[in-house]
DNA sequence: GCAATACGTTAGCCGTGACTAACGCATTCG
DNA sequence: CGAATGCGTTAGTCACGGCTAACGTATTGC
């Protein structure tokens, strides 16, 4: 899973990053929250690491996962690029779409 | 493919929509830009049109296909979503990001 | 020490997505 | 007419992603 964008897109992943962003939680209370197995779960959260949207600490037995800040903002940073650079750039004379870019995208401390 | 956001998040119709961005193109002209067949185009544009982000109108024997702006506000709708009403609402409290929504999206006329 | 917990990892299945090659169908042109 | 163009569609391959079940490993508790 090479592609940023496409390892965020998979529903399952967006959930496990929406659930994420509330702060740091352990594989199984992950897993809890979904109708598949913890093995999933964890191979899901393998492909978030792998692309740097998510790492982990490790504090006794349990694995606290979280956001990783700077990969969602290389993620929000390819999203915004999807609609300026390559969509929005044909349409700015028409509506000179406003734009920010969160790059300042961080977890709750 | 019924999801929106993994229909358009697969790298070549990525590509088509900031192609067909620029405005109305037949298969063959997109087919031109991508080193896969133009069966393989025609099917891309299948699975877009599906999620309905794009459309076509016949001309001749020509299809010219362009961008669904209606498809094109739900994509940024739920892009819009991914970070507001399931990422920004846990962080809120911390940074409380501003966000714009872009219902408003457009192709050039 | 041993059992239980919290994981990762692996093998394997299964669906499906991306692709090509071939065909079929309209449309235009000569 | 027929040939060529511009498509869609289909069959069929191939790879890969998502998933489960089973196992292996570290850590904690007894």
């Amino acid at each position: 899973m090479p592609d940023l964008l496409s390892a965020a897109a998979e529903p399952n992943r967006r959930r496990i990053l929406q659930l994420l962003a509330s702060g740091p939680h352990t594989v199984t209370e992950v897993a809890a929250n979904f109708p598949v197995t913890r093995s999933a779960i964890s191979q899901h959260l393998g492909v978030l690491a792998e692309v740097g949207l998510v790492t982990h600490r490790k504090q006794g037995r349990q694995r606290f996962y979280e956001v990783l800040p700077d990969g969602m903002a290389r993620l929000r940073a390819e999203m915004d690029r999807f609609w300026t650079d390559e969509l929005a750039q044909f349409t700015a004379d028409a509506h000179a779409l406003p734009h920010r870019t969160f790059t300042d995208w961080e977890r709750p401390t």
